[in-house]
DNA sequence: AGCACA
């Protein structure tokens, strides 16, 4: 029902000091709306880019006149508000003060993220990013990256002043024809601010430039440029080796951990680091070894193979582009095992350590995940063909407070692993289920009550039911 | 061209 007997445009009838502008060209920046707005007075706040058409925005200025200065200006003027050609309504906001202004985005800083619209990864060379954006003074670093919003960029200037003179001059334009491949037909340049203060630049490659340092090792595997595909003997495509394992988990049923993925892909050699993540409603991990022979092996023994028997936890592996993950060195979905353990053990800030460090250790896993086993190396967690952790004993032959590989120098492969698993045997090529070392392990039967089972400890071989 | 955010 009509709750007042207001003509539609009430808005207009109320002087605030919020103004609202609507018609805005999408790519108004906040510096183009104070432009317009600031000869009437102070401006305390705005919020650009609103709406789903993001082209809508607020102003609000310190005192009620400046804004009935603004309004009263345009109502009579001759020339109307324009931003960019456009021309701009402007009205009186129902509110009275803009709240929660600033996507992050919006807070100005030294960083700039680009996304470069309409452009694959390999159309934009990162020298092509460089000289567009040093045109408004040096630029520090640049990372390249795609993701779901497209190909990205993190620009870094020395300072927010320089960041927001070059935002303000590209957002919304485009790079020029000519730097461009031809088949790339509009390119527009989407900037606001990272975060970021200081980009952490490991590799000089085609992805990734730090300008103030330039003797920093060139990534071997990154050098060649923009992904060129390998083309095997057969003439297909092949993708490039990479000491970075791609895992994609299928199937799954039962809690893959990081601990689980540390032991499986520990069969093969030291396993640097690992980082569990979720994509298109998919379970994958990324793993990383020292160097690609390892990850070959482990490519080539566990693809199609289950972590878990019954056909659950499939593996799925291909090579990454990364050839050094950034991840958490203590994190419920990565881990970094290269980190010296002092740093971990002293800092304090880790809950917890290892299953393998300490197995007398109090609960490290999220116990409402798994039912605790009669150890407290809860079961599952460790895959069970692991025979150690069958026997109850002494789980793993690490030193205490050493990772593997990291601190000494044993065979890469852990030692109860080897124990296990004669050399040169390929640990699963007998079963399709991963179990290196044990031909047969009593695990349970295919098919029998893999997992839903209310309370009681799991059999053994058997990880607890997942999401209890 | 008509009022944000969570």
């Amino acid at each position: 029902m009509s709750t007042s007997g207001q003509p539609q445009f009430r808005y207009t009838q109320t002087p605030s000091k919020v103004l609202h502008l609507r018609n805005l060209p999408w790519e108004c920046t906040e510096e183009e709306l104070i432009e317009l707005c600031k000869p009437f007075g102070k401006i305390v706040n705005t919020k650009c880019n609103v709406g789903a058409n993001r082209n809508q925005a607020f102003v609000e200025f310190a005192d009620l006149n400046q804004a009935i200065q603004m309004v009263s200006y345009y109502a009579s003027s001759s020339e109307p508000a324009q931003v960019r050609g456009k021309t701009v309504y402007i009205q009186y906001s129902n509110r009275h003060e803009i709240v929660n202004n600033k996507s992050p985005g919006d807070v100005p800083g030294n960083v700039l993220l680009v996304t470069i619209e309409g452009v694959e990864a390999g159309d934009v060379s990162i020298d092509v990013i460089h000289l567009v954006f040093s045109a408004f003074g040096f630029v520090h670093k640049i990372a390249t990256f795609e993701k779901a919003a497209g190909f990205q960029a993190l620009i870094q200037f020395t300072d927010a002043e320089t960041a927001s003179s070059a935002r303000v001059a590209l957002d919304g334009r485009s790079i020029p024809r000519y730097l461009l491949p031809e088949h790339v037909g509009s390119c527009h340049l989407r900037i606001s601010y990272s975060a970021h203060t200081d980009l952490n630049i490991k590799f000089q490659s085609h992805r990734s430039r730090d300008y103030t340092n330039p003797y920093l090792p060139v990534n071997p595997t990154a050098i060649e440029g923009p992904v060129q595909p390998v083309v095997g003997p057969d003439g297909k495509k092949k993708e490039p080796e990479s000491n970075v394992l791609l895992a994609s988990i299928e199937n799954m049923q039962y809690a893959v951990t990081v601990d689980v993925l540390h032991t499986v892909f520990s069969a093969f050699g030291t396993v640097q680091k690992i980082a569990i993540f979720e994509k298109n409603g998919g379970t994958q991990a990324l793993i990383q070894y020292p160097d690609i022979a390892t990850a070959a092996v482990a490519k080539e023994t566990l693809e199609g193979h289950c972590i878990y028997d019954g056909g659950y936890c499939k593996l799925h592996l291909s090579y990454s582009r990364h050839t050094d993950l950034n991840v958490k060195a203590y994190s419920e979905k990565s881990r970094d095992y290269t980190i010296p353990d002092a740093s971990l053990l002293a800092g304090g800030q880790v809950s917890a350590p290892t299953a393998w460090q300490n197995p007398q250790a109090g609960p490290m896993y999220p116990m409402n995940n798994y039912a605790a086993g009669p150890t407290q190396v809860p079961a599952g967690q460790v895959p069970a063909w692991d025979p150690a952790v069958q026997a109850g004993g002494p789980v793993y032959a690490s030193a205490p407070g050493t990772f593997p590989g990291q601190t000494y120098s044993a065979p890469p492969v852990p030692t109860y692993v080897t124990a296990a698993m004669p050399v040169g045997s390929s640990p699963l090529s007998q079963s399709s289920t991963i179990s290196p070392g044990v031909a047969s392990m009593p695990m349970t039967q295919t098919g029998i009550q893999p997992n839903l089972r209310p309370g009681g400890a799991p059999p053994v071989g058997q990880p607890p039911y997942y999401g209890r």
